[in-house]
DNA sequence: CTGAAAGCGCTTACAG
DNA sequence: CTGAAAGCGCTTACAG
């Protein structure tokens, strides 16, 4: 047994013959003291199996932490939940003396996001989190914030050619995959499948569709691939695409959409009277798609937990500015749900 | 725009033209103070939207708060899950002054938890978190633990009838429909089902199975179903009960467990070389069963998020503690999660 | 450059 | 009974 009382810095300077003030200098590397009492005082405080006490210290620091955050400010209930979560971790830290400070964008365009990274950087923030549009041209802003003291963390998407200090997303090549299973199970392994991408040069709707194929070419023998077909998030071109494939009349006996857009596609369905018998698999909670899941026109919906993205980005950002500790993994994988007719109301908003 | 500074029981203080003392005692109706002042104070805070400092508040505690949690000793993934997310709400919650003391029953009984309780409350703590064995049997001494001081949340299972201040479970009658819907998907809406129950005089049973033959009734008349089978969490009886419907060569489509015992069923899958062509639903997350779920012997496992209700109920108890507030419904649940081959890895202990 | 002291916003033990 | 002061464990501005 170990004794009760927690170990302060008061107790490690006692020991190590010095001032707290040494002590202090010596836990937070601020310079001010030799290498060899540094040493001596670090090993007295593994010894001691000292922690910092996080009321203490952000209740002693003068200026409060500030995380600067870019995100779209078009309301889609997607984005809507990522938010929550970062709220939902700013009011569980204010006290430890954490803001957030937010930077919205007209869409998701890269120009916009470097402009208000540039605006960030000036205005001198502790920390960023956000989700680049692009998996290389922000490197060179998110660099120069990084050189200016500033860590950054990506949410969602991410520049993995930069020096933000982690990444947390959905593993989407897996999320494919989940998505051919599911359409695998649903079939009983057997039929033909109609394959709809939002954007083709998209990194996320590349890696699902990759899954998707890959597991289906490897587990599902039986079943047949159509596309896939390209939409551009456009509803209208979704349905036409749809429909000439339905008048064809392919025996199509699912279709599955590498994102949340599929509201074309339930559209056809609907006037074809195949709901049901043609099954449904898309991305992500939306009230629309909530809608059509307990219409029967969509089978099933795998999130990316969104809520949680937003959560651990602030959470864990918070957590290296206060205290220098990193993810164990420089990337950090959201788990996969899937939202079905009978479990998509529980927590509306993933948590 | 508001002020930015916080506003702290000085202000309120100074505004109130009395001293912190005073301020103190009206926020935590700690007697001493006249009504009208009290009365005055309150308003003020309200006014200037106060909020304690919890930082500041728990640094000053003299006394750690104490959460006394029982819990079985067997170590099966499910109650380690539940011990895990505890530890982790520990960890998060160790710097504002606060700590768990672990009392482990051997088995799940309400006689042991019966004498686990009289023992806390012997020794004195400020919260208890326990799963009750019995849905009534515990209400009487969890009442003389409340009448003693000692807030006492529930979690996993519940003693409704007791003065609990709250309670954190999965919800098992959604959970059981939520079965219905992936077995009546999995099977194209047609086929015959088997269902075999734990313990059919168990509330979660009990609730599970209602919500799977509700479902199944309403939504998937083409199905009928077989059973239940009880097997009382007995490997080889459930074994034996699925070979003997097996050789009398009923054309079964699919098997539906109510809690996390499948191991039977798949054993006699295995024999008959079912596999695949039997569909098998069933509960919970374990090594084993995803071990089945790999060799789609399992084709679906519905969590209940362990993690969840071991990490929210000492989160919840412990807000309770430090600051009065009790969660909006006394009744929390945790969402169903379904696991598949391709999605059981993300995030193991369902975090 | 370094040590000692002030201070963060509460809670509580202690005078008056 | 009440007010003023000490103290929680850090951080930082300030003397020396």
């Amino acid at each position: 047994m170990q004794t009760n009382k927690r170990v302060t810095i008061k107790d490690i300077a006692r020991e190590a013959n010095v001032s707290i003030g040494a002590v202090y200098s010596a836990l937070r590397h601020k310079g001010r003291i030799s290498e060899e009492t540094r040493r001596n005082i670090l090993e007295i405080a593994k010894r001691l199996n000292y922690t910092k006490n996080q009321a203490a210290s952000s209740l002693s620091r003068k200026k409060e932490l500030r995380i600067a955050i870019v995100l779209p400010r078009k309301l889609e209930d997607f984005w809507n939940d990522v938010e929550y979560g970062m709220d939902k971790a700013e009011y569980e830290l204010k006290d430890f003396g954490m803001k957030i400070i937010k930077y919205r964008t007209e869409n998701f365009s890269i120009d916009e996001q470097i402009m208000h990274l540039m605006k960030i950087i000036d205005t001198g923030v502790d920390g960023i989190a956000i989700a680049p549009a692009h998996q290389m041209y922000l490197n060179e802003i998110i660099d120069k914030a990084v050189g200016n003291g500033i860590a950054v963390a990506t949410f969602n998407t991410d520049a993995p050619g930069s020096k933000r200090i982690f990444n947390i997303q959905n593993n989407l090549l897996s999320s494919g995959k989940l998505g051919a299973e599911l359409i695998g199970k649903l079939l009983g392994g057997v039929g033909k499948v109609m394959m709809f991408s939002a954007y083709p040069d998209l990194l996320a709707c590349q890696l699902r569709l990759r899954g998707f194929e890959t597991e289906m070419s490897s587990k599902y023998k039986g079943i047949s691939l159509l596309g896939p077909f390209v939409h551009f998030d456009n509803e209208n071109l979704q349905y036409s695409k749809m429909i000439d494939v339905l008048n064809q009349s392919e025996d199509i006996s699912a279709v599955f959409a590498d994102n949340a857009n599929v509201f074309g596609i339930a559209k056809a369905l609907k006037e074809y009277n195949l709901c049901g018998k043609i099954k449904l698999v898309g991305y992500d909670y939306s009230v629309r798609a909530e809608k059509l899941l307990e219409e029967e026109v969509v089978h099933a919906l795998i999130c990316q937990n969104p809520f949680r993205q937003g959560y651990l980005t602030v959470k864990m950002l918070f957590q290296y500015l206060s205290s220098g500790i990193l993810p164990q993994d420089t990337v950090y994988f959201t788990n996969s749900r899937v939202l079905f007719r009978n479990n998509h109301s529980e927590n509306l908003i993933g948590e």
